[in-house]
DNA sequence: AGAAATTTGTTCGTATGTATA
DNA sequence: TTATACATACGAACAAATTTC
C-alpha cells in the first residue's frame, strides 16, 4: 500500500494540469489566490499549499509573497535540482550514471556541432588551452568539466541538458576517482588530454569526426562495454 | 527573485538528505514522528508536512495514517511519473523529444543487447511477428511501443528507463502523427517494419549490427540530422 | 477482542511580513 | 503614506488510522 491516490492536494495539482492542457493556463500567468483556490477545489488552504508547495518546488510555479502564485516560464533550474536529488536519494550505482552520461554526451556531440555558435566555439578552445596548460589536477578537472558542459548545452536541447546537469551535480564527489581511474587506464594522462582536445576542436571547426573520435576514446576507459559501429 | 531560499520546509529536506548521506536512514526505515521532527528542527508541523509531502511525491518516502513515514525502497514508478509531469508542463517540443528518445534508445541498444534475458528475447520477437501480422494501424502501434519498451527495459539502466517511459508517456497523443510521419517518408509501411524486424531480430540473436542498423533506419527518418558515423 | 495510546490527516484561527494600488 | 490583499508560518483542535497493551 505504497500508494494512496487520496491526497487531498493532489486537487490542486490535478486542476493545474487541467488548465495547462486546456491553455488556461500559460507561463507567466498567475493562478487565482489561495483561498479560491481552496473554495473551488473544496479543499482547505492548507492543502491548497501543500500542492503550491510541490509545484514549486519542482519548478512549475513560484510564489511571490504578497503578490500570488505564477505559472513559471523557465524552469529548467529547478528542474535539474530535483532530478539530482532524485538521483542522489535513488542512489547513484556508478556504472549506470556511466552509462547515462555516455548516452547524453553521444548524441548531444552531432547536434553540438551543427548548433554551437561562435561564443562557445571560443570558450571551447580557451577550455581546451586552459587544460592542457593546467598545472594542478584541481584545475584540470576543473577545464576538464567546463569542457563537457559547454558541449552539451550548445545541444540546445532541454531534456539533455537538464539530465546532464542533473549527472554532473551528482557526480562532484565522484569526478575526481573517475578522472583518476580513467587516466590510469590510459597510457598517460596526455592521452586523455589529446581525446579532449580533439573534442574541442573538432566540435570547434565543425569536424563531427574528429570530436566523435575523442568522445570515444574519451568513454573508451570507462568500463562499459560500448557500441563500437 | 523566483528563487527564495528561505523556505523553513527545506531544513526538513536537507535533515532527511544528511541522514541518507550519513546512513542513519536506510529505505523502509521509520522517520521520526511529525512532532518529534517539528521540534528537532525547530519549525511547525505545518512545514514539517509540507517537505514530506514534497519528498513523498518525489517518491523518496511514503506516509501511513496512525502509522508513520517511512524510507521508500524503489521509487522508480515515481521517478518516472514525475519527469514525465515535468516534461509535459514544460511544454514538448518535437524535435527536442524525438532527438532525447533517440539518444536514450541508442545508447540502450547495445546494453540491451548485452544484457537482454531468455524471456525478453522471446517476447521481442513475438512483438516482430506480431506486427509484421497487425491488421490495423492502432495494434501496429502497440506492438511498435511494445518492442521499443522492451528494448529500453532490457538495457537495465534505470536512469535510461526512467527518462524513455517518460517520454512515451508523452508522446502518446503524438504517436500516431509521428508514425505516419515516418511512413510518409518511407517507401511504404513495409520499410518501417522491416526496420522494426532488423532491430527486434538483432537483439533477440544478439546481432548489435543488425539490430543498429534497423535502429538507424528507424530514426533516419524522423527529421533530425542525426550523427552518422 | 477491546480499549487506550500514538501517529498521521485535515481544518481553522491568528499573527506577521511583503507587495501593490 | 496608507490601506488592502496576499503569502508565510505557527499553534491548536479534532478526525481517522494504526499500533500497543
Amino acid at each position: 500500500m505504497t500508494d494512496q491516490g487520496n491526497r487531498t492536494y493532489k486537487r490542486l495539482i490535478d486542476y493545474v494540469k487541467q488548465e495547462v492542457r486546456a491553455g488556461n493556463l500559460q507561463p507567466g500567468d498567475r493562478l487565482p489566490t489561495e483561498r479560491d483556490l481552496a473554495l473551488r477545489l473544496e479543499i482547505s488552504r492548507n492543502s491548497v499549499r501543500e500542492g503550491l508547495r510541490l509545484l514549486e518546488n519542482m519548478g512549475i510555479l513560484y510564489s511571490r509573497q504578497g503578490s500570488g502564485n505564477y505559472l513559471s516560464s523557465n524552469f529548467n533550474q529547478t528542474m535539474t535540482e530535483m532530478l539530482s536529488f532524485m538521483y542522489f536519494i535513488k542512489g547513484m550505482n556508478d556504472d549506470e550514471v556511466a552509462e547515462f552520461r555516455w548516452a547524453i554526451e553521444r548524441s548531444a556531440l552531432p547536434l553540438a556541432v551543427s548548433r554551437i555558435n561562435e561564443e562557445e566555439k571560443k570558450e571551447l578552445k580557451e577550455m581546451a588551452i586552459g587544460l592542457d596548460a593546467a598545472p594542478d589536477e584541481d584545475k584540470r578537472i576543473y577545464y576538464d568539466r567546463q569542457l563537457h558542459k559547454i558541449i552539451v548545452h550548445a545541444c540546445r536541447n532541454d531534456f539533455l541538458i537538464a539530465s546532464y546537469e542533473a549527472l554532473t551535480g551528482l557526480m562532484d564527489t565522484h569526478i575526481k576517482s573517475m578522472r583518476k581511474a580513467i587516466i590510469d587506464r590510459m597510457e598517460s594522462r596526455h592521452e586523455l588530454e589529446s581525446a579532449h582536445s580533439d573534442l574541442a576542436y573538432g566540435v570547434a571547426e565543425g569536424d563531427l569526426k574528429k570530436a566523435m573520435n575523442g568522445l570515444e576514446k574519451h568513454f573508451t576507459y570507462i568500463n562499459i562495454d560500448l557500441h563500437k559501429d
